[in-house]
This record gives C-alpha cells, structure tokens and sequence, in this order.
RNA sequence: AGGGGCGUGGUAUAAUGGUAGCAUAGGAGUCUCCAAAACUUUUGAUGGGAGUUCGAUUCUCUCCGCCCCUG
C-alpha cells in the first residue's frame, strides 16, 4: 500500500506522516525538493533523528548542497525504493507536487541537447521555432525557460495523468488566514532555532548552489550577508515567498492532481489522523 | 486649545474641473528535468456630508481622522 501525503508548507505533513507510519508499520518517504539536501535542516522543517520514533527514511540529506538534483533523479530514486520495498507499506510525504507527479504517473523524460546555443535569439524567435516544432505548443511567450527546455528536448506522447503506481492520496489543508498564520509564526520560530547561523555556514563557505540560491530561507539571507538588504526584510521576504509557495502548492494540488482533502484540526490533531485513517480504511 | 498641513484600493504612490494610472500585497491559473522554479491573469481606491458647476476626486464650506508647530 502507498499513502501519499500532500499540501502546502506547514499544514503539518509531517507530523502526520510519523502517526500513519506507526500505525500501518510502514516506511517515510521524502516528496520535498530541498529536503533531500544535507545540512538544510531549520530552513525546510526537515524532521529531526528524534522526531523520527526508529520509522525508517528514505530520500532525506541524500545529496550535498553543491550538487543539483532534479526531477528526473527523484523520479528514478523514488521508483527504485517502490521497487525495492513492493511488500512494505509505504508513506510518500512532501510539498512537491511535480515531484509526486513525475514519480507516480507516467512520466518520461528524454535527454536533452546540451549543442544547442539560443543566447542570441530573441523570445519571439524562440517562440517561432516551438510553434514550428509543434503547433499545439502552448507555452507562453515570455517563459523563456520553457521555450528553450521544449526546443532542447524530443518527447513522444504520453499520458501524463496516468497513475503507474497507485496510491491513496491525502491532501491536508487549512483556512487561507489560519495556513498564513501558521507560516508566519514558523519562520520566526527558524530564526529563533538558528536559520541565520544555518544559512550563514553556507555563505561562509561560499557556496552559491541552486538548493541555496533557490531555496526560501537561504536566498532571503544571502541577500542580507550581501547587505542588499537589512536582517528585517530578508525576515519579511521569507514569510512572502512562503505564501507565495503555499498558493502555487494548492493551484498544483488542485489541478494536476486528484487529493481527498482534510482540513486539519489544529487544537485536536488527534481526530484529523482518525478522520484521514478511517479514509485509508475504507479505500483497502 | 490656537495656527498650519495632509486624507486616493490592504499598503506605498501618480494624475486630473471630463474613462482615476503604476507598484506591491491579496485572488485565480499554466505546468515534462532550476518546481521552495518559471510564466500568465485578475478583484479592489479619491474619508463622510453639503455647495459652486453641464460635470467635482480636483474648487468652496463643514464634520471626522491623522501629522507638525505653539501653549
């Protein structure tokens, strides 16, 4: 059995996924695309040694913060451990809702053409060729990065909404203010629990990867080390890009995939894991 | 209390006696390898009332609110 845990940053996947964990004696999953990094703990509420009760994890500070991992090595990550753990029962949780997709459903991802060179042409020439490439193409003419993507790789049709390995989805969720309320009051707690000494290690050693030029909570403070902004912005900014995040999660959530929805009870947390178990229940 | 100044979307601002603009926040959306990303789209405003005027957000009066100075 595969439970998939899904919703924005800081509804609680976690703690979630540890109760579910313990009562279908299964293993964790991560589905988080800064999680698999090492050392980026505060800034992602990466769950601790401690906090994990011996389940075992997968997917967690696999990789170094000067390397890139992308989607098509979760993809093949995630499927080798469904493989490899077929009998267990097996609990994916994470934010990352393309991630989920791509390991999940019928995804295929070619290589691409690392010749071609398109520094010189404009948005509208860029445009010109994928429309020539394919007529249907309906990516919009300032995504630049998707035009050149869609010009360096050759892809045959498939179904994208074909699930390969199926799975109960869960979608925790909470009202807009409440959910707001909740990041604000988290990324004070990260600075209280030490983000800046976190990010400011990083700095130190000068590494300026994509997990920390991307990341929220690290980007915000490189900015600071640089004194491009004060200690309070990059504060402030932190929050905003969070809720940015958190509204693109549920606009994922929503379309690209089909969620059973709980809206999590914050002061009793207990009856949100009893009403998402006798959901589980019911569908095996 | 007296004198002066200022009130434009949630916030910050622009302009005008004739369709109130921009940014940002907020909402919605797209989605095949930077996805904690990239991109698209959109709802909101002239403090209240009266007067002058064909027409007032603009000019006048008044009330309310805020700020500064004096006491």
């Amino acid at each position: 059995m595969i439970i998939c845990i899904c919703g924005p940053t800081g509804v609680g996947k976690t703690k979630l996924s540890i109760k579910l964990a313990q009562k279908y004696k299964a293993i964790i999953i991560n589905a988080d695309a800064m999680q698999v990094y090492k050392g980026l703990d505060i800034g992602t509420a990466k769950i601790t040694e401690n906090e994990k009760e011996n389940i075992p994890h997968y997917l967690f500070d696999i990789k170094d913060v000067s390397q890139n991992y992308t989607v098509y090595d979760y993809q093949q990550d995630l499927r080798t451990l469904l493989k490899k753990y077929a009998q267990k029962n097996i609990i994916i949780v994470g934010g990352t809702g393309l991630y989920i997709k791509a390991g999940l459903y019928d995804y295929r991802f070619y290589p691409q053409k690392e010749n071609l060179n398109f520094t010189n042409l404009t948005n509208e020439d860029l445009y010109e060729l994928c429309l020539k490439k394919d007529p249907n193409m309906n990516i919009h003419l300032n995504n630049r990065r998707r035009l050149e993507n869609f010009l360096k790789r050759d892809q045959e049709e498939f179904n994208k909404d074909k699930l390969l390995y199926p799975a109960i989805f869960i979608g925790l969720t909470t009202s807009r203010e409440n959910l707001y309320d909740k990041i604000n009051t988290r990324v004070e707690e990260m600075f209280s629990q030490g983000l800046l000494e976190e990010a400011k290690y990083f700095y130190d050693k000068k590494i300026y990867s994509k997990a920390l030029l991307t990341g929220i909570g690290y980007k915000e403070l490189y900015l600071y080390f640089d004194h491009k902004i004060s200690l309070e912005e990059a504060k402030e900014l932190i929050k905003k890009n969070s809720r940015h995040y958190a509204k693109r999660q549920y606009t994922w959530f929503n379309n690209q995939m089909n969620l059973k929805w709980f809206d999590v009870n914050f002061t009793n947390f207990e009856q949100t894991i009893k009403e998402v178990e006798e959901y589980i229940n019911s569908k095996c």
